[in-house]
DNA sequence: GCTGTATATGTGGATGTGCGCAGATAAGCA
DNA sequence: TGCTTATCTGCGCACATCCACATATACAGC
């Protein structure tokens, strides 16, 4: 019960829920493209992905100066279905393609030459 | 966006997911049956389930002293997602299954007669 | 009207949460 | 070593949230 609360408060929250999206729709990212795409300041990114690792929800990997973020294996049933919300109830959300859009452009000045596979 | 955080938040505190999930599993139910069953204090109950209609999570109707909680139609894909797990992602967990055990026993002195139809 | 039962709400206090700023860390490279 | 880029974190402020207590409302029956 407390892991389910503890889950649902991580993505209760505007910016860490649309990380969450992001992440969900396009795997494994770099908290530049992240920030870009959200049109947040790095700092804020990186602070709730903190959040988001801390709670379990996503996972990180470093390479040379740039981290990259996953979502995390589910653990639980609850976190299964959760994860195919993120992935199919929110293409109407006008936030959400915006985020998107500006994802797909990904001005992020350094890109470190070919990595980002696709996730899983 | 706002109204799935709303949600989400609605859903991401111990008491309203532990009555959230018993009126899934159970359809509607008084708020005297839910202060038994989740073994707080009425007004905490009725406080939360206040909360859970404002956000359009519950309905809610009278029938003489009587106040009567349910869920509500799923409005968005989002609901309908989560109204699933509601159901089907908390069968293991001990906290529900002792609400689910006292709701059971049901020892609410006084139950009108006949009412509670099961849901939908 | 008055009384009792079921439910809701105003209040104050303690704790939690998100923000921005500024500065710290970590890796790559000259 | 020192400089740059990418990322993280300590701090203080503002505001939200949860709790328990006490009280208020709504209805039923006398």
């Amino acid at each position: 019960m407390n892991q389910e609360v503890t889950i649902l408060k991580a993505l209760a929250e505007p910016t860490r829920l649309r990380l969450a999206v992001l992440l969900a729709l396009n795997g494994e990212t770099c908290v530049c493209r992240l920030a870009e795409a959200l049109e947040a300041p790095q700092f804020r990114i990186s602070r709730h992905l903190g959040i988001l690792r801390d709670r379990g929800v996503v996972e990180a990997r470093r390479d040379g100066t740039w981290m990259y973020y996953r979502l995390s294996e589910p653990r639980s049933s609850l976190e299964t279905c959760l994860q195919g919300c993120l992935r199919e109830c929110f293409a109407d959300d006008a936030t959400i393609q915006g985020d998107s859009a500006r994802f797909v452009r990904g001005e992020c000045g350094a890109q470190p030459p070919e990595k980002l596979p696709p996730q899983k």
